[in-house]
DNA sequence: TATGAATGAGTTTTCATTCAT
DNA sequence: CATGAATGAAAACTCATTCAT
């Protein structure tokens, strides 16, 4: 997965991999039909790999807060974790339909409908402001993303670094449920 | 430019690309360098858009709130015209260090710096919250791009269509300055 | 043809044939989707070489001497012509399906047939005796085919020289008229 | 040797033969050397038949046409239970020197020098034509092989069928021995 | 200036063979 | 003595690039 992520699937050649991975190039084929299985099984691997499941399911005794808060942190630590890598799943996912619907339905929808279902609750209890749900999921979902792609860009001069993590989940959370207007 | 983001630098082949611009695939070695040079010419057209400029360098004038919703819209423009695109130059742009330093000083740099810039005032003026200025201009950039991959990705299922483009710039523009919580 | 003659199908490599031919190895690649097209396009060719089509026509005016005869010199001579071919030829045709229904559609029904029909009207005039049409039809294709593969096997201790080739066929000829015993 | 005649040496995989074996890959290297001296051992294995030797050996007092009939008995039912695996011997032999010395010199010579035995005795005395004798042994044993081959090719169309055996074997007999033309 | 067939370097892929278990 | 995973040499195949037309 280094490999491809650092040169790109075509870019990447098998013995490249084989020698990082320390083995012979024969012995990949022992293992994957070919190279794009072989991608396609790693991308599958990491997919799955977040401890989604506790966030997705936390009771609704939680503070809405602390929802969003432990979204945020965990995207965000899968993302630092991922780097460079965040991109190139993403591009790589969007071009393999098999991998697409596999990913929407495993770890998109399930965070999306996780947000809309708190968004929901939060406007009936008159908590949350009346919003489009289906945008301002997406809006909540696509800056997690964007900031950890953002990060992988601007790699150094970024001020996403994993020392601050603390830091910035709370700077998130905040945006997220107060904006940048002062009350 | 098609063919890139369909397959892949790699995986497309030249002659997919001359086959598709209707030329003969030793046209393109007339104008290009080499496959590479095609591609990072391309890029390099693509990146910036005429609007950005103009948001850019709006005067201070102009309310805080239509900055904001210009630069929202503006982009959801570019990524809604360039849709798979989207992540296909991201990929690239992180991979090519000359690419990925024009873009950051081009493009990014800019927006982030004229975000910066705006909410350094917002507070200042009092109006705005104060906040970690370089995390929130990076949420507000993130949210943009996360939301156009998302789009990208959902394809068929996504909310964010063009037909409701005015509508999902007021969403994301009263998100960003209001954020979840009801005052 | 001669590289898959000479070294049978997985032992000749495309190096060989390219070099053989005197092209460089892509250059086949532009001309046939692979090594196995390659194979099956020149037997194709090689099968419909031969100007059975004057034999198979030849009218019932000539006498059956001078058909048998004719039969047993061209397939006599394809023989010589492709020499070493000759088993490979049809090893290769037996296992491709699709190659040996042309080959027995296009060449060996035609010839059985013929001969068929020069038995059954021989027999009709009383000049030949009575046979099972159906055996003795392949007798005689079998016997032109055995005694080429023998000449191929034997080489230089075979009988079956280009140099007798006139008095071969005589020999043939008279053997499958009269047989062995004398009258 | 199923395999090789199925695949062809060099498209037969020495897992392939150790799956068909149901032994494991390595077994096989621990009783021959490489997959070539494999090949060579089986065709070996193959090259004589029991019968061979007896009709071979048959005593002068034996009528020509029994011993004859014997041959053409003997390859048939040899051909009939080697099926599709003849034209792979034939081709395999052919194109390994050492092989086909063995092949030549434990096989075909004996029988062609037995044939030709026959032939000249019955010339000699007066009961068969006279004829070029190198030449007619080979036209017979090459009737043979040929018939063989074109039951392997024809597959269920032909009408050399194991049930037919002793037809078939009468007719070719009095083909060989009468030829065609009524005396 | 456009073309596209030829090229061969660079990859992917195969698979006979080895050898530790 | 059997096993089968690992190996890497050898072969198939791809395709960016060239260049004569």
């Amino acid at each position: 997965m280094a490999v491809f992520t650092r040169k790109g699937f075509g870019e990447a050649t098998v013995a490249d991999i084989a020698s990082e991975a320390g083995v012979a190039v024969g012995t990949i084929y022992n293992y994957y039909r070919d190279k794009h299985d072989l991608l396609i099984s790693l991308i599958a691997r990491s997919l799955l790999s977040a401890n989604l499941s506790e966030i997705l399911g936390a009771t609704e005794a939680t503070s809405d807060k602390k929802i969003i808060e432990s979204l945020i942190e965990d995207r965000l630590e899968f993302g630092l974790a991922n780097g460079q890598r965040f991109l190139f799943l993403f591009f790589e996912i969007q071009r393999n339909s098999k991998l697409r619907r596999q990913y929407l339905s495993q770890v998109v929808a399930p965070i999306i409908s996780r947000i809309e279902n708190l968004l929901q609750s939060g406007i009936k209890k008159n908590s949350f402001r009346p919003t489009d749900i289906k945008i301002i999921s997406r809006a909540l979902a696509g800056m997690i993303i964007g900031v950890m792609i953002l990060r992988g860009l601007e790699q150094k001069d970024s001020p996403f670094k994993k020392s601050r993590s603390k830091e910035i989940t709370k700077e998130l959370t905040n945006f997220t449920l107060y904006g940048l207007v002062k009350k």
